[in-house]
DNA sequence: AGCGCCAATATGTGATCACAAATAGCTGGT
DNA sequence: ACCAGCTATTTGTGATCACATATTGGCGCT
């Protein structure tokens, strides 16, 4: 599989430091699929491939740690966590309860313009599948989420979710891409509804059917792409820090 | 006030890493509050403080970052992130879902010697609320609950809900001392006899209303503690790294 | 040919240095 | 006495180096 191209992540006039360049371009890689799970990271591999030393790699691949979007091993190695199932349910629980919340929590914050926006990204959604797009297709689901959680300033649900997802994205992308599934209803339009209509129990209902929708035929899936993982630590080295910014 | 011994870091025969060693050091501190909010930390004095360089401090700074426990202001300053009454209410709110979550799950996995921990755990908290001894009785507080999500192995939860303990510590402290309310009731002891029961629907409740419990009185006192955030950062320098790991 | 052992390499951790930006402190003027 | 402006210091970021450990590749032995 082709992973895009590969750019440099020191952007010339980026007034963010260069770990938090690189620490946005890993948590994008990591949100959408891009690397492997199992493979492990190496910073100085990150460094060279991103063109920056390994201080910023260093602090980014901390802070990933930190979020558990990649696993620090005994050996004090690097990787994408494997997934079993129990964990993958939890991880969705998870998702549904913060996310359910979080979505009845931000209901008085949003404003037309937000529900706009929403509308935008629903409909990009539904080009992407229709083209196959999948880095598109995740990147604006997560979007379309954010989005509403975000309504709320400063909001306390949203790292927290950020986190879920950036656990769950290596899998999701597998497991959408060797499915052929695609959403029986459209539960974004659900919500969207729900949210001018300022129904927060139809919103929960919504947000979470669409989150279970997403999984529902996750399962065979996970037990493949379980077995592969032992042996893809193995497989060649792959570059994987870079591709576009955004979405 | 008196913040107890502050002893090095760098611990002699410790197999862990020193930046391991700082962090949890660090986390300790901030989950029983020992940080002044809004007080900003500065890398170069906590090594000098716990006597190492500042590679291990910079990154637990990095990982707490990740976790929320810590802000990085514009300035590029580190600070425990000062608290509004609506930060507050989402955390609370999000502790309330994830715990109770957490709480139904573990159930499967708790044996007796789990409920006997809790029970150990229980004991101490009441000497503790007798004794006034504020850090073992946050402390306690905190293992009890771990003790119980921590009972299903590699918890997805537990990860949430510590970056949500590490973002309510700093005030949960205050607020208790400067409120003399204790517990109505005994909301551990419901809780130890849900499990002991298997009933699920009695668990969450328990959980819910004991996180609701320690709070319901801390409104005032957040107002009044917020009103000093912002010249607490320009009050003396105050050695906060150190003191003793174990509760 | 298969397998265990050893050297060569790669890697994470920690320390130190350089630099730009931000902060604090001081001086001089009004 | 108070304030503006400048300098000195502090601080975070990034780069580079040293070192112990883990991994890997090859070599020799059976």
């Amino acid at each position: 599989m082709d992973y895009g191209d590969f750019g440099e992540a020191r952007i010339a006039d980026d007034p963010r430091t260069l770990q938090q360049q690189v620490l946005s371009r890993l948590r994008r890689n990591i949100m959408l699929g891009r690397i492997e799970p199992g493979q492990s990271l190496t910073i100085r591999g990150l460094a060279e491939e991103l063109d920056v030393s390994s201080m910023p790699v260093r602090e980014a691949l901390r802070q990933l740690v930190a979020e558990r979007a990649v696993e620090l091993q005994d050996n004090r190695r690097v990787r994408i966590p494997p997934m079993t199932i129990e964990r993958f349910n939890d991880l969705i629980a998870a998702r549904i309860v913060l996310e359910a919340e979080a979505a009845e929590r931000a209901m008085p914050y949003v404003t037309e313009a937000i529900i706009a926006e929403m509308e935008e990204l629903d409909a990009a959604i539904t080009r992407a599948e229709a083209a196959r797009d999948y880095d598109v297709w995740i990147g604006a689901n997560f979007a379309f989420h954010a989005c509403l959680y975000g309504a709320v300033p400063q909001s306390t649900f949203l790292p927290l979710i950020e986190s879920l997802w950036l656990q769950v994205g290596p899998f999701l992308r597998r497991a959408i891409m060797s499915s052929d599934a695609h959403y029986a209803v459209d539960r974004h339009h659900e919500a969207l509804t729900a949210l001018r209509a300022r129904d927060t129990m139809a919103l929960r209902i919504a947000i979470e059917a669409d989150i279970r929708d997403g999984i529902s035929h996750i399962g065979s899936t996970l037990i493949r792409s379980e077995a592969r993982q032992t042996g893809a630590a193995a497989a060649g080295k792959r570059r994987v820090g870079g591709a576009a910014e955004n979405a």
